[in-house]
Order: C-alpha cells, then sequence, then structure tokens
RNA sequence: GGGGGCGUAGCUCAGGUGGAUAGAGCACCUGCCUUCUAAGCAGGUGGCCGCUGGUUCGAGUCCAGCCGCCCCUACCA
C-alpha cells in the first residue's frame, strides 16, 4: 500500500519536472528519519538546483503545488534547504487498507520460472550450524519470492559420488569391517543415530589419513568403485548417501524447509551429462587441452576466463582451472557446468525422476533416476533465473561455473546465474570452551573459530534444535502449567523454530555469525520469540475481547474515512498502521537487495511498534464505541501483517507463550 | 603476489539509488505487573562510523592511498 503511494506522488513530480523544467532527472522518495517530518520525503530540489542553477528552496516551491491538492497528501512543508516534506491524508490512507483487505493483490506472477539451490549438504554425516544458516537462507528466500508471485523450483543437490562418502565407505569397509548387511542395520538401528555414527567416522577416518597416507588408496579406490557404480563399495556408497539424506531431510523438516527435487550426482554421471557438456566446452573453444607444465595432460579453462586481471597479465597460465584431471576424469566443477546447462535447459538432455517421498499435505519430492519410472513427473529445469545458494568460500568455483556458461556463448544465462552466497557460521571462543571444543591458546582472544567437520567439531544441527526446544519447554511449563503436555511441547517447538531461524536470518549475508550459544538461547530482544510473542498478544485482545460478549464487526462495513481520520490522529497509533502497511515494501526491498534480513528486521520493528502500542492504549477498555472499533480493526490488520511475515520467514505462531 | 569480504557504542550487529540530530539488541543503571500475558514498555549511560586525502550544496555511504583482521587462490568438494 506505501509503495503504491509513494510510486504515485513520485509519478506527478515527475510530470512536471518534465514539463516545467525539462529535465529527466529521477524524481526519488525517501522516508524522513524523523517521523515529525511526515512520510514522504522527496529531494528532487537539490538535483534540479544544479541543473537549473537556481536556489534548491525555490524549485521546491514551484513543484510542491503540483501535489499540494492530491487526495491522498494532507499537507507539505519546504523543510531545510529545499526538502519536500509530505505529510499523507491519514483517513484516505487507512481507508485504502481498509477497503484493499480481502482482495489481496495477487502480486506479479509470470511465468519464469525460477530455480533456487540450497542445501547441499554432503550425504556423509549429520548437518551441522552451518548448513542451518544455507537452508534457512534459501528457504526463506524462496518464500519471499512466492510471496511476491513468482514461480520456483528448490533443488537440493545431493553429492552422492564424492570423497566424503567415498571416506564413509572406506571407514566402514576398511576400519568397521562392515559389509553391506551390517550397514543396512546400523541405519535401521533406532538406539544410535546413523547420522551421528557417520559423523564420528568420518572424522576417525580423517585422522587415521593424517597418521597413515598410505591409506588415501582406500580412497581413491572407493571412488573409482563408485563411479563405476559396481560392488561391495559402491553398494555401501548408495546406502550411505540415501540413509544420510534421509536424515538430513528430516533435520531439515524440522525447520518447515523442504525441497521439490533432488538431483544427485550419480545420475549426473550415468546419464553422461558430463560427456554432452565436455562436448560442447571443445566444440566452442571453452577449454583446451594442455600440453605442459605443472597442468600437462589436463583438459583446463583459461583463468582469463573468470579472472579479469588474468586477462593481461603475463604469467596467467599458472591460474588456469583443470575440468578434466590427466587421468580422464572430471573435477567438481565440470559436473557442476553440466548441471548448471541443465538447469537453464541447455544440455539438451534430462534426468529421469521418481518420487523419493509423499508428505502429509501431499507435496512430493522427486529425486533423479538413471532409469524411467511408472510416475509421471513435472518438468524440472528450464529456468530463466537460478539462484545457487553456497557459502561465499566457493565464489572461486562459481565464477568458473558462471566463466563457463559465459564461454559457451550463453551470455544471458551467465547474467541469470546467482551466487547467493553468505559467509560461514563460526564459534564463539565462549562456546567453544562450553561445548569441550580444544582452542589453541592463540586463538582465544578472537572474536570468533572456525570449526571443521572434517575433525568432528562442531554443533550438529538437531542438537541445538533439541537444546532450544529444551529451553522453550522449561518456560512454557512455568507459564502455562495447566496446559496439556503435547500441547506445551509443540509451543516449545514453534518457540524454538522462531528462535534458530530468527537468528540465522537477523544477519546480513555477508556477515560472520560468530556463534553464540547463550546468544543464541535466548528469546528476549530482537528474537523471533518476541515477534511470535507480539503476535500471540494481539491474537488475544481480539480473543478475550470475544470471550466477554464482545462481537468483531466487519470492519469495512462500520468503519468510515472520517472516523479513521479522527482515531489516526493519535501518533503512535498512526504509526503503528503506517509499519503495518508496509511488508509488501519490506519484502520487495529484501528481494532486490538479496538480503532476507531486511525481512526479519522489518518483522522486528513491526513488533516494536505493536508492542508500544500495546502498552499506551487499552483496546477493549475503551470507552468510546467508535474509538474502540478503529483499535480493533488495528490490531487485526496488524497481527495479519505480522502473521503473514512470520509466514515468510518460515516462522509459526504459536496459540499462546 | 592475485581475487573477494570486513572494520560503526563495552559486546553482537543494522544502516534502500550519497541527504536532515548515526540506530537496534545485549550488557549496565532508573522506573512500570490487581489491567488486553513483564518472552514486555518507558527513560538513562555509552560513537574521531579504522586512518589520510579527494569528489560536492552535502560522505558512515562514492573514489584513491594506507593500516588491521578474515576467506579463497588443489588434478578436494
Amino acid at each position: 500500500m506505501f509503495d503504491e503511494i509513494a510510486t504515485k506522488i513520485a509519478a506527478r513530480i515527475q510530470e512536471r519536472v518534465a514539463a516545467q523544467f525539462q529535465s529527466k532527472v529521477k524524481v526519488s522518495i525517501e522516508q524522513p528519519k524523523q517521523n515529525s517530518f511526515g512520510e514522504l520525503a522527496i529531494p528532487i530540489a537539490f538535483q534540479l538546483a544544479r541543473e537549473l542553477k537556481r536556489p534548491p528552496r525555490q524549485i521546491a516551491q514551484e513543484l510542491a503545488g503540483e501535489i499540494e491538492h492530491m487526495p491522498e497528501v494532507a499537507s507539505l512543508e519546504i523543510a531545510g534547504n529545499g526538502y519536500i516534506n509530505v505529510r499523507l491524508a491519514r483517513g484516505a490512507y487507512a481507508e485504502s487498507i481498509l477497503r484493499a483487505d480481502g482482495a489481496k493483490s495477487a502480486g506479479s506472477a509470470r511465468a519464469e520460472k525460477i530455480i533456487v539451490e540450497h542445501t547441499n549438504i554432503n550425504p556423509n554425516k549429520a548437518a551441522h550450524i552451518g548448513h542451518l544458516r544455507n537452508a534457512i537462507l534459501g528457504d526463506t528466500f524462496v518464500r519471499m519470492l512466492r510471496r511476491r508471485g513468482n514461480l520456483v523450483e528448490v533443488q537440493n543437490y545431493i553429492d552422492n559420488t564424492g570423497v566424503q562418502v567415498a571416506d564413509v565407505v572406506a571407514g566402514f569397509h576398511h576400519l568397521e569391517k562392515y559389509g553391506a548387511a551390517q550397514v543396512r542395520a546400523s541405519i535401521a538401528d533406532n538406539s544410535k543415530r546413523f547420522d551421528y555414527l557417520c559423523w564420528d567416522l568420518y572424522a576417525r577416518v580423517s585422522a587415521y589419513y593424517q597418521d597413515n597416507p598410505e591409506a588415501l588408496e582406500w580412497r581413491a579406490e572407493t571412488l573409482h568403485a563408485i563411479e563405476a557404480g559396481k560392488g561391495e563399495l559402491a553398494e555401501l556408497g548408495h546406502l550411505i548417501a540415501d540413509a544420510i539424506v534421509q536424515a538430513h531431510l528430516k533435520t531439515m523438516a524440522r525447520l518447515g524447509i523442504r525441497y521439490d527435487l533432488l538431483p544427485r550426482e550419480s545420475e549426473i554421471l550415468h546419464l553422461q551429462f558430463w560427456a554432452a557438456a565436455f562436448e560442447l566446452l571443445k566444440q566452442r573453444g571453452a577449454i583446451y587441452f594442455e600440453e605442459q607444465g605443472k597442468n600437462k595432460g589436463c583438459w583446463v579453462m583459461p583463468a582469463s576466463a573468470f579472472r579479469e586481471s588474468a586477462a593481461g597479465g603475463g604469467e596467467a597460465a599458472d591460474d588456469s582451472k583443470v575440468i578434466v584431471r590427466s587421468n580422464g576424469t572430471v573435477t567438481y566443477v565440470g559436473k557442476d557446468i553440466a548441471y548448471q546447462l541443465w538447469k537453464f535447459g541447455l544440455l539438451g538432455k534430462d534426468f529421469f525422476y521418481r518420487i523419493w517421498s509423499r508428505e502429509g499435505d501431499g507435496h512430493l519430492v522427486w529425486v533423479t533416476s538413471d532409469t524411467p519410472d511408472s510416475e509421471r513427473p513435472p518438468t524440472f529445469g528450464h529456468a530463466s533465473r537460478v539462484f545457487n545458494v553456497i557459502d561465499s568460500r566457493q565464489s572461486y568455483l562459481q565464477d568458473v561455473v558462471v566463466a563457463g556458461l559465459r564461454a559457451l556463448h550463453f551470455p544471458e544465462q551467465a547474467e541469470a546465474s546467482v551466487h547467493f552466497s553468505y559467509e560461514m557460521v563460526a564459534l564463539t571462543p565462549r562456546t567453544c570452551v562450553e561445548l569441550g571444543i580444544p582452542i589453541p591458546e592463540e586463538d582465544k582472544t578472537r572474536s570468533y573459530i572456525e570449526v571443521s567437520g572434517r575433525k568432528g567439531l562442531g554443533v550438529k544441527a538437531d542438537d541445538l534444535i533439541d537444546k532450544l526446544i529444551a529451553t522453550a519447554l522449561a518456560e512454557v511449563e512455568h507459564r502455562h502449567p495447566e496446559a496439556p503436555p503435547e500441547e506445551r511441547r509443540t509451543v516449545a517447538e514453534q518457540i524454538a523454530v522462531g528462535a534458530l531461524r530468527y537468528f540465522m536470518l537477523k544477519f546480513t549475508r555477508n556477515s560472520v555469525i560468530a556463534f553464540d550459544l547463550h546468544e543464541a538461547l535466548s528469546f528476549e530482544g530482537e528474537t523471533g520469540p518476541y515477534v511470535q510473542y507480539t503476535a500471540v498478544r494481539a491474537g488475544n485482545i481480539l480473543r478475550k475481547f470475544e470471550e466477554r460478549g464482545g462481537k468483531l464487526p466487519i470492519f469495512r462495513d462500520v468503519l468510515n474515512a472520517q472516523a479513521l481520520e479522527r482515531g489516526f490522529q493519535t501518533e503512535n497509533i498512526w504509526q503503528l498502521l503506517l509499519a503495518g502497511s508496509k511488508a509488501d515494501s519490506a519484502i520487495e526491498r529484501a528481494i532486490g537487495a538479496g538480503e532476507p534480513a531486511h525481512v526479519a528486521k522489518y518483522a522486528f520493528q513491526l513488533a516494536q511498534s505493536f508492542n508500544n502500542f500495546y502498552h499506551e492504549h487499552s483496546v477493549i477498555a475503551e470507552q468510546d464505541a467508535e474509538r474502540r472499533t478503529m483499535l480493533l480493526w488495528l490490531t487485526a490488520y496488524v497481527r495479519e501483517q505480522l502473521l503473514s511475515i512470520l509466514n515468510v520467514l518460515g516462522i509459526e505462531q504459536p496459540p499462546y507463550m
């Protein structure tokens, strides 16, 4: 609502600027820092002053007349050296929200498909908090896009044939002496979580390699077997990867995160995706066969393709990226180029698909397959935009992938490939100590410490979620001793998820999160539960009102512009309505900036605004009937906006807190 | 060496395309629960926005040069 009016006013001024001053300067609209300046601030006079060589104040005067009599505008003033400050007509503004209510704008639904790839955890051990940041960021971005009406396909890439899986397979085979039957039994054994078992085993294998470098032969042997798809090692690989993927999806489901398709590396190999991409790359000269130097015998992409500085920089050949190794096997980047081509429908090949799982509400999760299946899949791929949610440490690889597209003469798709990068999640020294993670003396003064999955150090996702639930449950039990235990458990889970998702979202993407357990377990201040609590409060007002014999009217029928105009003269009541009406604006801005954090920030600010209102004004006890109706409407409206924005953040609203 | 990121209150972080008196949470201090739940509200303490220069009506924001920290720079992913 807010954006529409701002745009309308800007357009009017734009016309006048063109007509009167023959200027093409773009009219921008700002929001004043101080509420007392009004709702909109237009700094156009400053820009024109330079062009016209006239005092900005004078120009502002002339332009102000243009919008003075618009019905949306209550008053305006020329402030400072030439700001045009606009005060909106409160009654009219409120009424337009009231009338629009219920007839939600369908959004700019477009046919173009957007693929968002996220999570992408190596299927060889339990998920940790770094993976949570990836999945929550990706999932929230998906929710933002869908809210706005975009068609989005969510993919979770499964690297089931890589080194990390191979290492765990080697661990079971060589260290544990497990065969397929024993691994199956281990997966089925509910007394010890399989993904946790693999977490430890992976650390043991890594340590074993350290002490016995000759054992690295196991890895090569296992990789070879997995790639060939035959023998016991390959079978172990499949068993382990599938079981771990299942565990990951279960972990993510706890946070309301799910997927449309699980593309697997095994199919990229078996269906010859790479062979097709390789042909293209060779044909179009994107890669060449290196005859000399350290990369002799490899197919490489010249550094000039993905690094501007290398173009004229002399010894750049050293920085070339190997795509096919001298032994003929393809690197991860090569496979990723093939996959990226497929996402845009440029490879000329497709996967087969089968259903991985069918969820309670009928949602289907599909997985790629190398043979046709009886179920008919929807059309996957063929996107016009692709967002890859991958941490910033891999930006070099992502650059190479995009350079591959460009070198293949797909500049549009290269442009439409976005590396949605984010910084890592590290631990504060305090948290390391608390978790018994050893840290070197010299690191104790650092603000954060990076943990190593290879060493088995870190915070497992499910452990953190469990801890959050336990903390929330203790509080819920204390506050609501009378409530049924299962219900309290559900409430605690909702609060825990709210806290976790908000925590991962409140930081902007390129800020390293120094994960602190105390901070994460806090439910006060700028947290998810604060916002949830606010929504609960708003709900309580409406519920209590009805419990005490009140009946909520159809607000549209009983409120009119005059009543609203009167009601919204009170400043913080007006500010609350205004804040509530900026939800779409916040989402739009967040998508533009690629920052889910902006949505989180907005949710918090709206909650703050409501809590302020809550303490200043008593709704149910309000004696004046017209005013009470107005306050009830405002409460209902803000509650709706809060729930709607919480939904975008993937946070549920508990019935009570 | 090259590429990328970061540096804002004691701590953790926000600061739309440059705009008015630089914000929030935590921590600390003062008040406020017989009321629609105090997981809350109001107020207070706390800032050479890393440094230096430039661009201009105006710079935390843009440019250049320094200083410091982090990540990447594999025939691992």
